[in-house]
DNA sequence: AGCGTATATTCGAATTTCCATATGTAATCG
DNA sequence: CGATTACATATGGAAATTCGAATATACGCT
């Protein structure tokens, strides 16, 4: 992943603001990120699918969800570059609505099962 | 300046090249850039007017030259992100044409002078 | 004033990006 | 099996971005 390909798949809002909710919340569903950010079914799973293809995200199936997170082959400095990012967006609105949705799927215990 | 703004800015190769040489040199006039990137006139000054109009760069004349520089109002974070792509990017070959160019602006001394 | 160099801007076309609608696929449940 | 939920993808068009070519502006020199 070279700098370019990283600013060009944070250069758009619902993929930057999808990605940013996700490495403060370690996982989402496509239904709360719909939620959260208040969009369509299919633009959040575009931008998703774009994400993912870039190696930032990768998408895990749970029973009837598909769990997105940060890549764990994430480099160190595209790390970084995603912290500063988060450090300087607010995202207590979009958070506020994720916590105010009803219905959220429940996480099956990821240790100690 | 967002992240959103930053990222949109440096998401095209043209402006992430100008920026990261500039950085890298401390300023440069539109010539230089011109040949270092192998690119139009135009495109490099187009480019070069949104990375201004987005508070990145700033501009400062001395004689016929107009030598383009990293913006003194830049936040810290910003910074931060500038310097991890800088860090990942490989500038040899663009920083060799610009070692090899003939006929560069001379600098006025911007000390003792 | 007139000319050459350096840079900026305008304009129309080509390309890219983004979106909404519609449809497809996979898992769950009855 | 059919119905429902969750998500993916294909299509076509609108909007934004980018480009080259031409033109405009600013400066230095004679």
């Amino acid at each position: 992943m070279s700098p370019l390909d990283l600013f060009k798949s944070l250069s758009d809002q619902t993929r930057l603001q999808s990605l940013l909710l996700i490495h403060q919340e370690q996982e989402l569903c496509v239904c709360e990120l719909m939620e959260a950010l208040d969009l369509s079914q299919p633009k959040v799973s575009r931008h998703l699918a774009l994400l993912r293809e870039a190696e930032l995200l990768q998408a895990e199936r749970r029973g009837q969800w598909i769990f997105y997170r940060l890549s764990t082959s994430l480099e160190t400095w595209a790390l970084a570059v995603i912290k500063q990012a988060a450090e300087h967006t607010n995202l207590r609105h979009i958070t506020f609505r994720l916590s105010e949705m009803g219905e959220r799927p429940e996480r099956t215990q990821q240790c100690c099962t």
